[in-house]
RNA sequence: GGGCCUAUAGCUCAGCACGGUUAGAGCGCUUCCCUGAUAAGGAAGAGGUCACUGGUUCAAGUCCAGUUAGGCCCA
């Protein structure tokens, strides 16, 4: 033990500002280039290969955003401290419709004729923009927040070498003939003449409630076992829809394989329909025949209207997507104008029939209706049905409907070429990259995420827009496809040099070249690709893999990644893009590990958004309660896997409970070390020869057995990726550290004990060195104040430091129990003075404890819980008087009882309950055994069967639980009172030392006067002590003499003193 | 319409992979207590049909089936 100057600890305030901690922490960071250093120091190390998903640069970043970026900070700072080598190249994802939205708003320009009025290369360019500006939004917070990723070489979706890679992978695909034109059902709104994106569906009040017609429509079978004549039909199939301007188009109707069909006739007409939905005929039908769905495929029925050519069709279909929910449980099918009807149209190779022009118009040629607009031609066609007789029932029906967000006009679902990627080709290899991937929480495995694989649809890659990676096809008027690689492959295309060209709309698109096919001009087809694609390829595409000089060097050996993380709502988003592209170029999934977390709501409980005005900002949350606190939050509170509410209450909580307990445990060790001139005698930071030897003290040798089981529990909560269980053990830790340990060792440490010291001081720095990947700046904090300064060998920061090691001798689980249960006792005697209403300052004579393992608690722990309740004497039940003084009661333990005799638990149970509680208790004392009887059989129960509860009889303050008992002797002497007495005055005279503003250190002197003969005996009686207890030098029994400089006089009237004192 | 998740105290959440008879914690409230670090800590109290209905079992927040409500993703 030495104090020289150069290694005394710095003294930790307590009271600390964390927002202040914080920065001065960044500042140190910065300045030291401490996250640069920790890349320095596992150079070289076993690779941790961690990918960032790049947030969307389209918006400014809210308390959400936080939430994915610590746990990526997390884990990688976890494994750098246990010495694996953890890469964090930060990205951003900067294409894509949103941002292109966000655009339009902002140069108050709507819908694709008008940006291109505009112009293509003047929008792209205020899309980069937009996008560069929330890039140092997110840049802000992410420094704020201490996630530690570098941002100096983040990679950006929209650079020419990113592209490139992308369109080299894109090339891959297509080489393998995986990358294919074909039809896709998009919403599609008529006005603007654009298809609509997923993401324009979700708009806020695209969809509406509008009354539409409902119609029932005879269609008369023309084969199978029903058909008639053409003239006189016997049964007719009774169809329902709600867009009867899609019946000019109908080539089909379909039903469900297994639902039962009925025949029912009300004697002049007879209708097929599900016999689930035999109600909406009306009264009086009755049902002939019934068919099963299987049954009736392929049976012709004579379609609704005749007015343009349709040929190979109109029968019956069969799909299981078909419901009876609504309707007739028969489905009219028109391919052209919806998605299920065009998968089914297509397994029957049904024609799609599309009349309706671009503009939403049905093509002049077509008789009835012939360029009116798709909406309002409904009215003319069920005029029509109905004049034909064709019309069953006519009504209106509401629901809710799409409209186009930008003009309100009601959408269509259209056929429109777009190109696919042939997932559905890789399928089975999919599903075997997802079975060998570890899920975080492991539910949506095979559950949301691996349904989404086991429905795997094509990827429908391409967007009619424009900020986007242009799709690198270029097509010939002879429709020759050329797929290009790269700028390099381009220019020798078209025979220049382009490799300063900017990849994007529209120089991209006046790139020409003669089709090396048939040599005539190829232009590039006008599609760019959705912007999943540019985030699943960020693997590679983030070094410019295959073009860039080291992109080899870089890429190869960071693939696959051992870890990713982002929110649930990227299951089909990026998860699920990164597992396909990596699938389909390299045959291997690129993560190992994923970790899918709830969503952050916010304190109502709905998900943040502009709309509702309840978007919590993170800078300014973390500039409240510090950057710790809400990662904590973030980390530990409630399940990681589920949504949770995130205010200022939850977060202020934190800094209570943690943040501010952990804090101000390192600052009482600065203070009483400081005070000792105490300071670790060796580098204990790299000792691990062996492991220091066990302190003698119990209390500190408890410390050390559950630091170190703490360390082991947290690496192996860290190693699971489970944060709640590791907040759990943390927050349960620090609370024990500081409201058990120290507030029983005080004493210890006021007397300068350096085993005291040396015992929390090692806590502290394991402590400390755990939890640095979950709060980074308190404890770099502590680290600098009361490690550093005392550790020659010390990494100049915490982040530097290696994980420490366990040791495992150190764990005593007889230790911990024997603990736990002193503190029990200690509840239950602190629940009985309660109850006798006996403040703890009030010494008791004795008190009386019945608890299984209290005769075996070491004399030490005895001492302890003697001291904290206050009592003199400390005694057994048993001990103490025997049965006289105690009363028995006996439970049947279920748990044990159950196990042996199961089916008859209850009646053993029942036996117990009824015995002689005393007799059942003396039997097991002396055997351990005890006999009862059961139906006139004795049968005889293990100790471990029954529990038994001693309490004393009366004239004893008592509190019992789980068969645990304390009793207090309220006897109190008039010695005992005169000692409550003397300690009331040594806490009134603590508490004006506080108020007067004395050191912890600071020696007194007091003078006394009292009104009270008690209070004087008492002080005289026990002057020593609380002398001692408040660091008196002299106690004058009298008022000073005199003027005495620095005086403090403090009037105790509920003991009848005044007392003067000053500090000497 | 499909899939998944969630439902336990006024609020925020544990507990359920391993069923056991007084269902816990924190916040808030009331009353006390403790305090040479603490913005802390402790005791007691009020506050629960563990969403609902059935089933399995000697025994069900806990396992099974179904229902309802909310959320997410996809239609």
């Amino acid at each position: 033990m030495t104090a020289s100057s150069d290694r005394a600890f710095r003294p930790v305030d307590p009271h600390g500002d964390l927002p202040g901690l914080d920065r001065e922490i960044l500042a140190f960071w910065h300045e030291h280039a401490i996250f640069d250093k920790s890349l320095g120091r596992t150079e070289g190390a076993s690779r941790w290969t961690f990918y960032e998903g790049p947030p969307t640069a389209n918006g400014m970043p809210g308390a959400h955003h936080v939430e994915a970026r610590v746990f990526k900070d997390v884990f990688p700072r976890f494994q750098t401290m246990r010495g694996r080598h953890v890469e964090r190249k930060a990205g951003w994802d900067c294409h894509g419709l949103a941002v292109e939205v966000a655009v339009e708003k902002e140069l108050g320009i709507s819908g694709k004729r008008e940006i291109e009025d505009y112009g293509v290369a003047a929008f792209n360019a205020a899309c980069r923009a937009s996008v560069e500006r929330h890039v140092d939004a997110f840049t802000e917070l992410t420094e704020r927040m201490g996630y530690w990723v570098d941002m100096s070489q983040a990679y950006r979706t929209m650079d020419p070498a990113y592209i490139q890679s992308v369109w080299w992978s894109l090339k891959q695909i297509y080489d393998k003939g995986l990358l294919v034109r074909d039809y896709r059902i998009s919403p599609y709104c008529p006005r603007c003449g654009t298809a609509l994106s997923d993401h324009e569906l979700g708009q806020p009040d695209v969809y509406e409630t509008v009354a539409d017609p409902s119609v029932y429509v005879r269609m008369p079978l023309t084969s199978g076992p029903l058909a008639g004549g053409t003239d006189s039909p016997r049964a007719a199939l009774l169809v329902w829809t709600t867009t009867p301007w899609t019946l000019v188009s109908n080539v089909a109707v379909a039903v469900h394989p297994e639902v039962e069909y009925a025949v029912a006739t009300n004697g002049s007409e007879t209708l097929v329909v599900a016999e689930a939905l035999l109600p909406v005929l009306g009264e009086d039908w009755r049902v002939t025949e019934r068919f099963r769905g299987a049954d009736m495929e392929r049976w012709t029925y004579t379609r609704p209207f005749d007015l343009v050519p349709v040929e190979n069709a109109n029968y019956i279909v069969v799909d299981e997507y078909v419901s009876t929910e609504d309707g007739t449980g028969l489905v009219h099918q028109a391919p052209a104008f919806g998605e299920d009807d065009y998968r089914v149209g297509r397994a029957y190779g049904l024609p799609v029939v599309n009349p309706i022009l671009p503009d939403g118009t049905f093509d002049p040629s077509v008789p009835l209706v012939g360029g009116e607009f798709f909406k309002t031609a409904d009215q003319r066609l069920v005029a029509d049905l109905d004049a034909r007789g064709l019309l069953f029932r006519g009504e209106t029906y509401e629901h809710s409907y799409p409209h186009c967000w930008r003009c309100h006009t009601p959408l269509l679902y259209y056929a429109l070429p777009s190109w696919f990627i042939r997932t559905t080709a890789i399928k089975d290899e999919l599903l075997a990259e997802n079975s060998r991937t570890t899920w975080y929480p492991h539910t949506i495995k095979n559950g949301r995420y691996g349904e989404w694989l086991r429905n795997n649809v094509d990827w429908a890659l391409s967007r009619n827009r424009y900020w986007g990676t242009p799709l690198p096809i270029w097509e010939c008027e002879q429709g020759h496809l050329t797929c290009v690689g790269s700028l390099a492959e381009l220019g020798d295309l078209a025979g220049t040099n382009l490799d300063a060209l900017d990849p994007h709309r529209p120089f991209v698109d006046d790139i020409t070249f003669g089709c090396s096919t048939c040599g005539e001009p190829a232009r590039r087809v006008p599609e760019v690709i959705d912007a999943w694609y540019d985030s699943g390829s960020m693997p590679f595409a983030q070094w410019g893999y295959p073009y860039a000089p080291d992109a080899k060097e870089r890429f190869e050996p960071a693939y696959p990644a051992q870890f990713i993380c982002e929110a649930i709502d990227q299951t089909r988003g990026w998860f699920y893009s990164l597992m396909a592209v990596g699938t389909l170029i390299f045959d291997r999934s690129s993560y190992e590990n994923v970790v899918c977390l709830g969503l952050i709501l916010a304190e109502d409980g709905r998900k943040m958004s502009k709309h509702l005005g309840n978007v919590l900002e993170p800078i300014p949350l973390i500039d409240r309660h510090g950057a710790d606190a809400v990662r904590w939050f973030m980390a530990c509170s409630g399940s990681p896997w589920s949504a949770r509410r995130v205010g200022d209450a939850t977060i202020q909580e934190v800094v209570r409970k943690v943040i501010l307990t952990y804090l101000n445990t390192a600052a009482f060790h600065t203070l009483y070390a400081g005070l000792a001139g105490w300071a670790p005698s060796g580098d204990t930071t790299s000792d691990d020869s062996g492991g220091p030897a066990q302190p003698s003290a119990v209390l500190d040798r408890w410390l050390r057995s559950e630091t170190h089981r703490l360390l082991r529990d947290a690496e192996d909560a860290y190693e699971r990726f489970d944060t709640q269980r590791l907040g759990q053990l943390i927050g349960q830790f620090v609370d024990d550290l500081s409201n058990w340990y120290v507030r029983r060792s005080r004493r210890r440490f006021w007397a300068g004990d350096p085993a005291a010291f040396a015992a929390l001081h090692e806590t502290l720095e394991l402590l400390t060195a755990l939890m640095a990947p979950l709060t980074p700046f308190v404890t770099e904090h502590v680290w600098q104040h009361v490690v550093r300064p005392v550790a020659a060998g010390a990494p100049e920061s915490v982040h530097l430091a290696a994980w420490p090691k366990v040791d495992a001798q150190a764990i005593d689980d007889g230790l911990a129990a024997d603990v736990t249960l002193a503190r029990r006792v200690v509840e239950l005697g602190r629940a009985a003075r309660a109850e006798a209403k006996v403040r703890t300052r009030q010494p008791l004579r004795q008190a009386l404890v019945g608890a299984a393992g209290w005769a075996e608690l070491p004399e030490e722990l005895r001492r302890e819980v003697a001291e904290e309740l206050n009592v003199l004497e400390l005694k057994g039940l048993g001990e103490a008087g025997g049965d006289s003084l105690v009363e028995y009661s006996v439970k049947p333990n279920f748990r044990t009882l159950g196990k042996r005799f199961g089916k008859d638990t209850p009646r053993i149970a029942a036996a117990v309950s009824s015995a002689e509680p005393a007799e059942l208790a003396g039997q097991l004392r002396q055997d351990g055994q005890a006999k009862v009887s059961v139906d006139g059989q004795d049968v005889t129960l293990e100790a471990a069967e029954i529990i038994v509860s001693e309490r004393p009889r009366e004239g004893w303050a008592v509190a019992n639980a789980q068969g645990e008992t304390v009793a207090l002797n309220l006897t109190i002497t008039e010695e005992l009172r005169r000692a409550g007495i003397a300690r009331e005055i040594i806490r009134l005279l603590q508490e004006a030392r506080k108020n007067a503003g004395l050191q912890v250190s600071d020696r007194i002197s007091v003078w006394w006067s009292s009104t009270d003969d008690d209070a004087a005996a008492a002080l005289r009686e026990h002057q020593s002590f609380v002398a001692d207890e408040v660091l008196a030098v002299a106690l004058h029994d009298g008022e000073p003499v005199g003027s005495e400089p620095g005086l403090t006089r403090a009037e105790f009237a509920n003991v009848g003193l005044t007392v003067w004192f000053r500090a000497t």
